[in-house]
RNA sequence: GGAGGGGUGGCAGAGUGGUCGAAUGCACCGGUCUUGAAAACCGGCGUGGGUUUGCGCCCACCGCGGGUUCGAAUCCCGCCCCCUCCGCCA
């Protein structure tokens, strides 16, 4: 969502960055859109403090035993007057509301340009691509010969796209989700939270997925959606609210279940747990002053990194170009794990700045103590990681020989005592 | 799910048809007093929007949306949320 006044102020600006995502120019329309409105606005307030001031009268008329007929008639008219031109009104703000809601967030100007993710920059690698004697299997292989990883039964039971994991790999990717967490809350500031996986529409409203994307939702009959991603009721948690500034940055962290229709994903990844209607994630979301906005960026990034470090996954951070940024973001790295099965780098995280495009959505903002304007805050939100495809990596790297896959190091604590997961 | 009660400014809490954007108290901010602080006293203190060079003027908002009325925080209807009791239930 956009500031009017930012459009009205650099029209010829606005347009030329929504170019780079491919937008059609939008700002003339936008802006004849709002005068026209304002126009009507104004008459509309004017024909309010009229009735106001002949509704007065009538009350000073009427207790000074007075006859107010000739007002009362004039009230009438009035009345009719200001019903038409609060519909107009109401239809020119939908119509401006519509056409601005559903416009993505602007990338920085140094975000690369670029079609897709072939044109996406390769920040920086981290580690080495891990050397194996023997033909290194992909995740779904070697979890089906071990046995633990079911996607027969789960088809049975909800359709293509889920998965049963039992035993070593159902403890392995819970160890997962717990190292994470306790990594972010005890070494990066992050606030641990848990936090409804069911959200009504203004919420996926205030982080951007609706209304345009709606079809790649799961909704109940009751009328909530299953959440998408942590990053929706993390981010909204303080929607409608004016924070101290003095409280920011506030750092949050969940670990949920997500949910994604993955409409339009048909014969992607067809095979295995990389692309899934239900995952976990930890995610992580930080709402900065505006100010420090840029560096939480690098500082939420690296968190997410220092996940893949400890657990000894070679990956690499890529920038998103213009053309693969997602609807909020103005900013994006990707971090890509290296899965030597599949023999190629696969996202693992994603991290987003996205300025104020949410906060405005949502209405949160931010007053510094003893001023009396608010602004809105900056949000960001990355994950850190995804468990499912974290899952997916530790397997395909620490895969032996035999099929066995050894618990990289940083996980033992949560483990139990198992080192190697086998077929029993 | 059933019955009842309730949603007012940061908080507490008045207001049940006519200058009510809303008393009062607390909190907060500024000032006087004080060596300093406290107390006391004085003043200020919601959000969004329109208009104006500016001072300002105006509009909307008392959970949300409709309605009645010349006029609604106040009356009526629907929805949402909270509380109490009952039922059910991890």
């Amino acid at each position: 969502m956009f500031d009017l006044s930012r459009i009205r102020k650099e029209p010829v600006a606005f347009d030329a960055a929504m170019a780079r995502r491919g937008q059609e120019p939008v700002a003339e329309g936008i802006l004849a859109l709002d005068k026209d409105r304002r126009l009507i606005l104004t008459e509309l307030q004017e024909a309010q403090a009229r009735r106001n001031e002949i509704s007065r009268e009538i009350g000073k008329a009427k207790g000074a035993g007075e006859n107010a007929d000739d007002l009362i008639a004039e009230m009438a008219r009035l009345k009719a007057d200001i019903q038409k031109t609060e519909e107009q009104e109401r239809a020119l703000g939908a119509e401006l509301q519509d056409l601005l809601s559903g416009l993505p967030n602007l990338p920085l100007a140094d975000v690369p340009d670029g079609e897709n993710e072939d044109d996406n920059r390769i920040v920086h690698l981290q580690g080495e691509k891990p050397a194996f004697d023997f033909d290194p299997k992909e995740h779904f292989d070697l979890g089906e010969a071990l046995g633990l990883m079911d996607f027969e039964r789960a088809a049975k039971m909800s359709g293509s796209r889920f998965v049963v994991l039992s035993g070593g790999l159902a403890r392995l990717e819970r160890a997962l989700g717990q190292f994470m967490l306790d990594l972010h809350i005890s070494e990066h500031g992050y606030t641990e939270m848990a936090v409804p996986s069911l959200v009504k529409s203004p919420a996926l409203y205030g982080t951007g997925q609706l209304p345009k994307f709606a079809g790649d939702l799961f909704k109940t009959e009751a009328g909530h959606w299953l959440i998408p991603t942590a990053e929706v009721p993390l981010t909204n948690f303080h929607a409608d609210e004016i924070l101290a500034e003095e409280s920011l940055p506030r750092r949050y962290t969940a670990l949920t279940p997500c949910y994604r229709a993955e409409a339009g994903s048909a014969g992607k990844d067809t095979r295995g747990m990389i692309r899934q209607h239900q995952f976990t994630k930890v995610e992580l979301v930080s709402i900065v002053a505006p100010e420090q906005s840029i560096d939480e960026l690098e500082r939420l990034t690296s968190a997410a990194e220092e996940v893949l470090k400890r657990l000894g996954l070679h990956y690499r951070r890529v920038e998103l170009c213009v053309g693969d940024l997602g609807f909020s973001a103005s900013r994006t790295y990707d971090l890509e794990v290296w899965l030597p099965g599949q023999d190629r780098y696969r996202e693992i995280s994603s991290c987003s700045y996205c300025g104020d495009f949410q906060t405005r959505r949502m209405n949160m903002r931010c007053r510094k103590k003893g001023e009396k304007i608010t602004r809105f805050p900056h949000s960001l939100n990355g994950s850190g990681l995804a468990t499912g495809r974290t899952l997916v990596a530790v397997m395909e790297n620490y895969q032996q020989a035999d099929g066995s896959i050894t618990v990289p190091e940083a996980l033992e604590p949560y483990m139990g005592g198992l080192a190697v997961i086998e077929a029993r």
